[in-house]
RNA sequence: GCGACGGUCGUCCAGUUUGGUCUAGGACAUCAGAUUGCCAAUCUGGUAACCCGGGUUCAAAUCCCGGCCGUCGCACCA
């Protein structure tokens, strides 16, 4: 068994993550549900990322709605660019991209945009035929990415966003000016996303709806050397791997050296380095990976993937890119309202250009659990070792056996503990599988009740990785986990 | 979306070829009790499944059709 089903069986015995109304026969593939275990760890996460990269650069956060009116996407392209034109086969039903497969077959350049009419227009003219069956092609449609929602009676047009960062965009101008804003402004939201992929697969790696967390910078582009802070992680080691070689390189001189545009981009490359290295992924197996012309979205002037290693291959899980003004300028032209703000700096006005971290949640969550198993042959044991900030339960409550009070003991410690900390507690079984339990969704500590405990109030914390124990005073055991878990 | 293969307790597997003692069996996990008392011990008992919908048949887990899901390949991946 390969580590993707491992962790893909690991997940559903555990309750991480489980396929959406699966009772039902028509539940439809790319819906995945976070079960209790997965939702702690999913939390936890998201809470880091906000300590990390959010709490530490002063950025903001809002939470914007997840449909949004037509015209935002006139606006941001997505109803132009993220519609492919198809044909379908009358006979088979093989279905094709309609740009494509006429440019491929008659010759000519197909200008990006054409109407259906004219689509059926050149198919009947070069009298083209499905390859496989050589039927005859249905009248062309189109397929969006994007769900249609329908609002109200009327029915009028809306969408599900297909990216969080489009309610960013819209609402910058009343943010900037309400919080006081300065550029660079970095405004950060959590939340779903919607596309209607055409074949999603491979559980949380592939989703119709999922979830990201965006940080948006908003830039003055004549400054983008300008940014003090960058001393702070100057520092830094990157992994750039650009044009099929890579430079581990530190942040200024990725800069200096001409891998990374400016300061801000290495910056924030930085920050996300720094956050990653604390969730417990294996940096060694993680990258940059500069994204050449064809691979760049609509949108994006230079872009950046941060990619680890899996099971599965290399996997994108933040999306770095440089969208210049293209979002603002677009929103500016669509709403007929003027965007610009002052940067105090030098007094002129500035259209802020956009460098975004674009980061997929599932995706990071799979691959922190993928990173973190570990089989421990030798014990004959199954073990996540997850990082205390991610792990959904940071401490299991275990009475060594119910009789002589220690079960009154241990419940008494753990209604304590379980108001501050994600604490389980366990009765059932043998103490040697309670701890297997507890290594089996990652938490990193388990505190044991035993005879001795009764006697002068100690407690044994067991660590997970390296099964070691260590006498502590019931007083002392919230200090201890606060130390060495750094939650505060 | 196309093609190939597959879908049985929470998990893994037996049963499907050749329809009928299958009222669906086992292992692990889980729950309850007993016992032990620091690393998946033992004993007893329990819960728990034929993906969904049609059809054929006296009889369907088994055969047929459709759907859904999964894996792989193609295409797609803003």
């Amino acid at each position: 068994m390969n580590t993707y089903d491992t962790v893909m069986k690991l997940a559903l015995e555990r309750g991480f993550y489980f396929p959406s109304c699966e009772i039902y026969g028509d539940a439809h593939a790319g819906f995945w549900e976070y079960g209790p275990t997965g939702t702690n760890m999913k939390n936890k996460f998201i809470e880091l990322w906000r300590r990390e990269l959010l709490r530490r650069d002063d950025m903001i956060e809002i939470d914007g709605s997840q449909i949004m009116s037509k015209s935002v996407f006139i606006a941001s392209g997505h109803l132009d660019n993220f519609t492919d034109p198809v044909i379908k086969c009358k006979n088979c039903g093989a279905t094709f991209r309609a740009d494509k497969y006429i440019a491929e077959k008659s010759g000519k350049e197909i200008p990006e945009l054409l109407s259906g009419n004219e689509i059926d227009k050149i198919v009947e003219e070069y009298n083209l035929r499905c390859p496989t069956c050589k039927g005859t092609f249905l009248e062309s449609s189109r397929f969006n990415m994007m769900f249609k929602v329908e609002i109200g009676p009327s029915k009028e047009e809306a969408y599900l966003r297909p990216e969080t960062c489009q309610s960013i965009f819209v609402d910058f101008p009343r943010i900037f000016k309400t919080m006081r804003g300065r550029l660079p402004l970095a405004v950060a939201q959590v939340g779903k996303s919607f596309r209607n992929e055409i074949a999603p697969r491979q559980s949380l790696l592939r989703l119709r709806e999922f979830y990201q967390a965006e940080i948006e910078v908003f830039c003055n582009p004549n400054r983008l050397n300008d940014l003090s802070k960058f001393e702070q992680v100057k520092d830094t080691s990157l992994k750039l791997f650009i044009k099929n070689s890579y430079h581990t390189i530190c942040a200024e001189d990725a800069v200096r050296e001409g891998y990374l545009p400016n300061k801000l981009v290495a910056y924030y490359l930085s920050l996300l380095t720094l956050f990653y290295s604390k969730t417990g992924i294996i940096m060694e197996r993680t990258r940059f990976r500069q994204l050449s012309d064809e691979e760049k979205a609509f949108y994006a002037s230079t872009a950046f993937d941060f990619e680890v290693e899996t099971s599965v291959g290399w996997l994108e899980l933040v999306a770095c890119n440089y969208r210049s003004d293209y979002d603002l300028k677009k929103h500016s032209m669509i709403s007929k309202q003027n965007l610009n703000v002052i940067d105090p700096s030098d007094n002129a006005k500035v259209l802020p250009h956009l460098f975004e971290l674009s980061m997929g949640i599932d995706r990071s969550i799979y691959s922190i659990l993928e990173h973190s198993y570990y089989e421990d042959i030798e014990a004959k044991r199954v073990v996540l070792r997850l990082v205390p900030p991610i792990a959904p339960i940071l401490i299991g409550v275990l009475p060594l056996v119910t009789k002589d009070g220690l079960r009154e003991k241990a419940q008494d410690i753990y209604s304590k503990l379980k108001l501050d900390y994600s604490t389980f507690y366990d009765e059932s079984g043998s103490i040697g599988r309670r701890y297997r339990r507890l290594e089996e969704i990652g938490a990193p500590f388990a505190l044991t009740i035993d005879n001795q405990t009764m006697k002068d109030d100690t407690v044994t914390i067991r660590y997970r990785d390296t099964m070691l124990q260590e006498r502590v005073k019931v007083s002392e055991v919230s200090n201890f986990l606060d130390e060495i878990v750094e939650l505060k």
